[in-house]
DNA sequence: CGTCTGACGATAT
DNA sequence: TATATCGCCAGAC
């Protein structure tokens, strides 16, 4: 009943606010390695409870072009977290990547 | 099953 | 630095 879609959801929504992951990261974390795209595609369909807004590309940028989740709102929200931008009109991180999200041990080992 | 697609990522040119 | 190409994975058909 866990399909990856799902776990894709639940490690997504630990992420914590003001933080983010790659979506090869989060495919590593998982167990899938190589599965960033498969993330990406679970993303696109992901309920309203998944801050989708915290998984970015491996170059510290927002890459989404879905009309449901546009940039510019994957921007605001994760503007409101507090995460800085290059500038007004950039889609490129300030921070990156000291804002990726640090697993502790015991987090590691509660993954799903 | 085979084939195609996509909010990726690494490598080549 | 900017494209282009290729490999990978899960889901849709």
């Amino acid at each position: 009943m866990s399909s990856f879609n799902e776990r894709v959801y639940t490690l997504v929504r630990r992420i914590p606010r003001g933080k983010v992951l790659t979506y090869g990261r989060v495919a590593a974390l998982l167990g899938v390695p190589r599965g960033a795209r498969a993330v990406g595609w679970a993303l696109h369909g992901a309920p309203e409870d998944v801050p989708w807004q915290r998984v970015i590309s491996a170059r510290g940028c927002i890459s989404t072009r879905c009309p449901e989740h546009p940039p510019q709102l994957q921007r605001a929200l994760l503007v409101a977290e507090g995460i800085r931008f290059k500038a007004e009109d950039s889609f490129a991180l300030a921070d990156f990547p000291a804002v990726l999200w640090q697993l502790s041990d015991e987090e590691l080992a509660d993954l799903p």
